[in-house]
DNA sequence: TTTATTAATGCAACAGTGTTGCAATAAAAC
DNA sequence: GTTTTATTGCAACACTGTTGCATTAATAAA
């Protein structure tokens, strides 16, 4: 992956929210014009591919990424999401892991945990 | 809910359905120009709002509705769903419920459990 | 059975998300 | 400095999902 204004941007933008984001959130955040809507989709792509974010599916359908901490080696996301009603913010519980016990017929390669309802932040306003 | 053709084939669909169905499936099960795609969106917002079925978000964030089986009075859906990789079917696992400790400042309200891999039709292919 | 009410539908148009092809650009290797 | 090739911008597109509004049809009321 080379190191353009772009790649390091973006993961520095991941690296420093404390929730997932969405590929229009990065827009928003970026300054204005700073690359086309195309490269930010390519760019998170790469990150993923690289290890160095993941996705997460919100309950709407909107694909954010947010970065990898605590995957040095073994490379999984069984962690679960926590995707807020009112603010729409998608955050990672790094420590909460969900158990369960899947068919033997199955095999298992990704997981997706979401679950919704209100943040401490939006509880408490 | 008035008792219209819609409403009927499309629940019915659902519920012969082994797996989640999206509204492009919904339409390519119908008849040639049985109805509007549009109409279809609005009777499954509708199914679900009548506990009829439930939402299931895959991980290319499209929207899938299963029939809602055991959902007798309290109406949750805290089982896992599997999304296979291959064949791109959502499965409803009725009896598989991840159990986790979410931190008390969360307010819980929905959950969407996803677990993607090779479904046992796919793995056995 | 006929009439009135209103939920449901079709159509057109739109907004948002995500993808692809291709030529131009720029980072890294030589 | 030159070459290689990953990356970018642009244009165009496909798909998902939504909204407004006039029309239709299911149900309730007469």
């Amino acid at each position: 992956m080379r190191n353009t204004a772009a790649n390091k941007k973006i993961l520095e933008l991941l690296n420093n929210s404390n929730k997932a984001l969405s590929q229009s959130d990065i827009q928003a955040l970026l300054p204005e014009n700073f690359c086309d809507r195309v490269t930010i989709y390519r760019v998170l792509d790469r990150l993923v591919d690289e290890g160095l974010a993941h996705k997460v599916v919100n309950l709407d359908g909107v694909i954010c990424y947010a970065n990898c901490q605590n995957c040095t080696n073994s490379h999984h996301h069984n962690h679960l999401h926590f995707n807020c009603e009112k603010c729409n913010t998608i955050t990672c519980l790094e420590d909460v892991e969900p158990t369960f016990s899947l068919p033997t017929d199955y095999q298992m390669n990704k997981t997706s945990f979401v679950v919704s309802g209100l943040c401490p932040k939006c509880l408490q306003a």
